[in-house]
DNA sequence: ATTTCATTTCGTAATTTTGCGAATCATTAA
DNA sequence: TTAATGATTCGCAAAATTACGAAATGAAAT
């Protein structure tokens, strides 16, 4: 009987964030964040994304606490951007896992 | 009232892949197959990963279903291998998502 | 001080995920 | 044919996820 490994920090640290983009809706907001705007509002995204106003303010929780993004209060707005730097994180992190180019 | 969206074909086959990946034992078997080795046994992976037999079987099922990897049996084991194919569709999907480079 | 507005938290229900051991299946060896 | 071996499926329980509406929060406007 061979020894049990322990993941290493990467294997969890992936696995944190695919677990945080393995719902679409998480996936349309990070796509959409990802891309042209890297901020957009929780009152924009509830009239798009076809799900109620506490259902997506947990989307986001999840989102925060996987720490893709976060939110700045401005009243009477919050405004959710993209954590740019744990986003390179995960480039790298997927770059390595994917065999792909920075 | 804006429009609903509808979520791209895109944004569901991430989903689907992210979901796959959600779980530091998927995470392990992928990052492994992806790495050096593109095949392994399943008999392997029991003695490494501290998971039982059954439950690792589920896991393996899962990411078949997800297109990740198949499995061919070769008695008296079975032999797991990435699937290229949508493994390259993965690396496309994560590129864009991720703005990096093929 | 009260109202208003955008958002979050709470309480709850339905569904899915994770994990295990026991039973089953499929193939090879005896 | 019968055992042995490797792997999967079944049955179950515990925990987590997803979703909603109602209630609560916080900050600005009246």
């Amino acid at each position: 009987m061979a020894e049990k490994i322990r993941y290493s920090e990467d294997v969890l640290e992936i696995a944190k964030i695919t677990k945080a983009l393995s719902h679409p809706v998480r996936v349309y907001i990070i796509k959409k964040l990802a891309g042209m705007h890297s901020c957009c509002y929780s009152g924009d995204l509830v009239d798009e994304i076809p799900v109620g106003r506490s259902t997506l303010s947990q989307h986001l929780k999840e989102l925060k606490y996987a720490g893709l993004i976060q939110g700045e209060t401005e009243p009477p707005f919050i405004k959710y951007c993209l954590n740019r730097e744990n986003w390179e994180k995960a480039r790298v992190l997927f770059a390595d896992l994917l065999e792909l180019k920075k």
